[in-house]
DNA sequence: TTGTTGACTCCCG
DNA sequence: CCGGGAGCCAACA
């Protein structure tokens, strides 16, 4: 089982839905350590093949897919994202501002129930 | 306990 | 716009 904290990641992440995408330090700040951009990065490295986390919605602050160096990897992420209708340029980035999950607004929503 | 490392981010030139 | 360097926190040996 991993950390606390990486539960948290997970939990997180999970509230992303399809078509929407976070960033590392967003999904660190909701967590408690808006710093920790790194640690979610390696909560993500660290989930297995068959789990329900959206770990493909996790990019970094850029908009751009991150991954150590591999290219391979990356693009079963980018394919989900587009097959979840999440546009990429040609320097493959996307519209952060836009597609950016809101975690404030989700947990206010949820708040205001 | 100390030191190293990393799917990051920000700042400076 | 791009490259290089420092800061960050948490996991691990």
């Amino acid at each position: 089982m991993a950390s606390p904290f990486r539960q948290d990641i997970y939990r997180i992440v999970r509230t992303v839905p399809a078509g929407r995408v976070t960033t590392y330090g967003d999904v660190a700040a909701v967590a408690g350590s808006p710093r920790a951009a790194r640690q979610v990065g390696y909560a993500m490295a660290a989930l297995p093949e068959g789990t329900d986390v959206p770990w493909h919605r996790v990019i970094n602050a850029q908009g751009m897919i991150s991954h150590r160096g591999d290219v391979a990897r990356p693009m079963e992420q980018l394919q989900r994202l587009e097959d979840e209708g999440v546009a990429f340029d040609g320097g493959g980035r996307c519209d952060l501002d836009r597609l950016r999950w809101r975690f404030a607004e989700f947990l206010e929503a949820a708040d205001e129930d």
